[in-house]
DNA sequence: AATTTTACTTACTAGTTAGTAAGTTGTCAA
DNA sequence: TTGACAACTTACTAACTAGTAAGTAAAATT
């Protein structure tokens, strides 16, 4: 028996970048099984079910969200920075393999995915609007951003830009992505 | 032999709504075939592979995509009401079953799907983002729309968002999706 | 040293998938 | 009236799906 370290964390990882690759219906256990090396029951044992799976996926997405804006790193930013912050979070799924969001991803799915993982994700998006909405009324209260209207509705319509530009800069490129990005900022900033 | 009649629309009809539903990879034929009440091999008949089925879909949709914006009753209106006619759309998606957008559902699934139902989409998506660029330029110019950059950018944007918004409603529900149309108009007109 | 637990493998199942080949039947045109 | 064709059905395949049960070997615990 060859011990691989961590196979729990290398199988996260992989069904991460399978998910914001393919989606939960286009993998399977056999893919991950196959690029680790393994044996498709070596996968059920740390992860019984496909659903135990993605909500363990989503779960570390949300643990990992919750320690970043929590660290001093990004609460101490400036609320421009850590828009910025944001937004390179999407950039780099862009340039890892055009990945998209994970929220996105499942979502897009929703009616064909286990009602255990579609209120994993239903979570995970309040708290990305969340956050994103106290940095917005941050931002305006200090006067550095500039929009109508309720902040969450502002952060509503931001998060969603962006996980439909990762979407459509599959089919249009990776300029198009930019191009989004940019006009978010115009129309905050004007 | 019950003759059913015009079965090649009934299934495009039922493959687009399963597209909207489920997505690519969340229906297969024999939902199709049981639906309809024939067997799996009548759906090959017609679309011998689900590339095909895919593609027949997509091209169809934006046949009448073509067909609505060169009718009078949409080419005559001023552009606010174009606009408004824009987002009916994907209002009227979002009140059929919580359908999402085409463009969005293969998109997010674009890496585990035939690579020429890839190129129908982003034909498909360009076209879209094209008529929307005209509109937000021919309101520009009529002083009915405010915004600042580039209408090519100001269009991708608003798609991106009622795109990102539709997937979003499923897991937050329909009021989220109406803030972003909200947010949208607002941000134009303003 | 004995026992339990962890992390697997082997071997399997039942169901689903897209897709095909060959046969059937109603309709329509020559 | 015959023959072609459209629109299927029957019957099948090979590959893949998630998931399970039983066995194994090393490591940790007692």
């Amino acid at each position: 028996m060859v011990k691989i370290e961590n196979s729990q964390r290398t199988i996260l990882n992989l069904a991460e970048a399978l998910l914001q690759d393919k989606g939960f219906n286009g993998f399977s256990y056999a893919h991950i099984a196959s690029e680790l090396g393994v044996k498709n029951a070596a996968i059920h044992y740390h992860f019984p079910s496909k659903e135990d799976l993605g909500i363990a996926v989503v779960k570390r997405y949300r643990d990992r969200f919750h320690l970043w804006i929590n660290n001093a790193r990004v609460k101490d930013l400036s609320p421009e920075a850590k828009l910025d912050w944001f937004f390179g979070i999407y950039t780099d799924m862009r340039a890892d393999k055009g990945k998209v969001c994970l929220v996105g991803s499942l979502e897009a799915e929703f009616n064909s995915i286990p009602a255990g993982l579609q209120a994993e994700i239903g979570s995970l998006h309040k708290e990305l609007l969340k956050w994103l909405e106290a940095t917005l009324s941050e931002g305006r209260g200090a006067g550095v951003f500039k929009f109508n209207g309720e902040p969450a509705n502002k952060a509503a319509l931001i998060l969603s830009s962006v996980q439909g530009a990762l979407q459509m800069a599959r089919a249009l490129g990776t300029r198009k992505f930019r191009d989004v990005v940019e006009q978010i900022k115009l129309d905050l900033m004007a």
